[in-house]
DNA sequence: AAATATACTGTACAAATATATAGCATAAAA
DNA sequence: TTTTATGCTATATATTTGTACAGTATATTT
């Protein structure tokens, strides 16, 4: 999808704004008006150049026939990831298995993906097989959150705890182990954190 | 809010249909077509009755002037449900907290609310304090599953167990007590079960 | 019994609206 | 250099659309 002028960009918004308004898209002379255009070809040119460009449909003959057209994975389609058992390096490993009709301000941190947990390694934490971990990518990280870390070529769920820059992957049940890094030997990354967890039962 | 008639249910469905396929609202003639009406006042007289009841919005003069009006409870909000500690019966003892911006249908089984949960009792299946346990207000009710159940006046949220008409309650936590209700002496009804739950980190 | 709500057909028309055409000006791409 | 895209003003018009008015018929409420 090719990028918008700054002036498009307006006027999709104007377009946007006016709909949560009124519930219905605006008029040529509606937007006109919102935008302080004298013409109402300013407002027509404009929309036939965001048709061209993908970001609305419209509907020929018909008034208020704009449609906005939703962008893939902006903000309502949140991607579920399943870890993928063995590992070929970075990303890769991760597949993207079905989307959920979400928003990615649906819990306090925005967010980028759901990882598909395996394993009980974080029970105690109230995680369990098949729960689905709301992932923001970031390497802003404090003791105690729970990360998505890759270790050589694994990536696993853990609690994350750093002193005197030691770095320890803490699971939440007695039957695993604390990975500890050895920043010289592992090819260590955090690629994001836990900001929230859906279940289905 | 007023109660619509059969054929008032269809011309907002109509709408409904009209706005998810064209992104805009449907005018009189629209609907005619949608529905076989041959005047446009047999719409037309519909909008103004549906107004009249408060389902929708019309903007006078404007094309498409039709505006959902959301109702409150009924798809994208969910309330959320805190219990108080002490009980006075029924279901007053819920608050709503507040809403969730968020569909019924978002889980497999649609739901009715969130239950915030209350204390670690059922902390071995994965659910802690705070977290938030979607309701689907319901007597169908199996074996395994995780019920929100009224033992005299107080509520709580437990595995359910029947046998040979015995109804236990059963606790995901060592340190507490299965509940076994006594159908003579204890007023127990069932509320609903779960069918999801999320975390806000 | 009379009034009101529901549920339409049919006709009419002013106002709202999409859209084409003619211009003017600037900037970027071919 | 010539086209193409951007970004408008201005005018015109066929079509779409909301909406009023006139009927007909049935059911419900007062």
């Amino acid at each position: 999808m090719k990028e918008l002028t700054s002036q498009q960009k307006k006027v999709l918004q104007c377009i946007e704004f006016y709909i949560k308004k009124t519930g219905f898209p605006p008029t040529r002379a509606n937007i006109c008006n919102e935008l302080g255009f004298k013409s109402p070809n300013a407002a027509e040119s404009h929309l036939r150049a965001l048709e061209k460009k993908g970001f609305i449909e419209i509907t020929s003959g018909a008034s208020r026939g704009i449609n906005l057209v939703k962008k893939q994975n902006s903000e309502n389609k949140i991607p579920v990831i399943g870890l993928i058992a063995a590992g070929y390096g970075t990303e890769s490993i991760e597949e993207v298995e079905r989307f959920i009709d979400c928003k990615n301000t649906f819990f306090e941190s925005k967010f980028d993906y759901f990882l598909k947990v395996q394993g009980l390694s974080m029970k105690d934490a109230g995680i369990l097989e098949d729960d689905l971990v709301a992932i923001k990518r970031t390497q802003d990280i404090k003791n105690g959150d729970i990360v998505v870390a890759k270790i050589d070529d694994e990536v696993t769920l853990k609690y994350f705890s750093s002193k005197d820059g030691d770095i320890k992957l803490l699971p939440a049940n007695e039957d695993f182990d604390e990975i500890i890094i050895d920043q010289n030997r592992n090819d260590f990354s955090i690629i994001g954190k836990s900001v929230g967890l859906i279940r289905e039962n």
